[in-house]
DNA sequence: ATGACTGCAAAGACTTTGCATCTTT
DNA sequence: AAAGATGCAAAGTCTTTGCAGTCAT
C-alpha cells in the first residue's frame, strides 16, 4: 500500500488550495495561487474542479460578489463579512437561527436545504484607507 | 421650484413594476412583465434603471440567483426563501439580529451596511410536483 | 491499454456601453 | 433648445464546453 499523497494531478492542488486559505478565493484567484507550483495550470481546470467539488459538497459557494463567484473551503456553517468596497471576505461566528424563524421558512417557503447569513459594508483595511 | 427628476413614462413603468410585483424579477422579467402596456420597451433601458434605482436605494438586490440578479422593490430588511428548483424568491419575516452578533460584526469585519439572511431549499410548488 | 483529467480556444449567458434619436421641461 | 432617456447592436466579463492530447493505474 502507498500513502497516496501525490495522488491523481492538480485537482488534489485545487481542493487544498480552497481548503487552506482563509480568503474565499474566487476561481481566478485560486488560479494565480497556483501559478508558483503549477505554472501551467488552466482556468478551465479550475472552473471545472471547483464546480465538481461544490458538487460533491467538499467546499461552498459564498455567492457572487462583483460579478465573480467565491468559494468557501469550510463547509460548516458559519457567517460572512463582504467587503463592498474590496470584495474580501471574512469569516464570523454562527449564530442560531431562532427556531420559530425556521418553521416559518418552512411554513411560507418550503423544504429548507441551507441557510446563508451575511453582512455587508466596508472592512477595516477599506476604512482605514479612506479614513486615514 | 422642481428638484425633481424628468418624469419618464417607462422609467416609471420599471420602478412601478419592480415595487408592486412580489417575484423579486430579473431585469428579464421586469422587460417581460411591461410588454403588454410597453411592447417597444428595450431590455438595456430596464438594465439601466435597475441599476440606477438600486444605487438611489429605491430598490435592492437579492443577488444572483441562477445566474441571474433579482431585484426587490421592498428595501425593508427582511428574510428570503429561495428554491433552488424554479428559483422562486419568496419573503419571509424578518428576525432580530442578535446584538452580541452585530458587535462581532463590526469588530471582526467593519463597518457593516447590510445584513442579508436567506434559506435555500425547495419551495411548496416544486416538493407538490415531485412528490404528488 | 483504459479511462479519467487537462489545455486550449471557441462558445454561451447575462450585463454594460456607444451612439444616434427621441422625450420632457 | 437643453438635458437627459431610450433603442439597437456591439462589446465585455465571467463561466462552460468540445475535442484532442496526456497521465495515473
Amino acid at each position: 500500500m502507498e500513502p497516496k499523497t501525490k495522488q491523481f494531478r492538480k485537482r488534489n492542488a485545487i481542493l487544498t488550495c480552497v481548503k487552506e486559505t482563509h480568503l474565499h478565493p474566487s476561481a481566478d484567484m485560486v488560479h494565480e495561487m497556483l501559478q508558483p507550483e503549477h505554472p501551467d495550470i488552466s482556468l478551465a481546470t479550475v472552473y471545472r474542479n471547483l464546480s465538481l467539488f461544490k458538487q460533491q459538497g467538499l467546499i461552498q459557494s459564498v455567492g457572487i460578489v462583483g460579478g465573480i463567484e467565491r468559494f468557501d473551503g469550510n463547509t460548516e456553517p458559519h457567517v460572512h463579512f463582504i467587503c463592498n468596497e474590496c470584495h474580501a471576505i471574512l469569516d464570523l461566528p454562527q449564530i442560531p437561527i431562532p427556531e420559530e424563524l425556521l418553521s416559518s421558512a418552512a411554513t411560507q417557503g418550503g423544504q429548507v436545504e441551507s441557510c446563508t447569513l451575511s453582512f455587508t459594508g466596508r472592512c477595516q483595511a477599506c476604512c482605514q484607507q479612506k479614513t486615514g
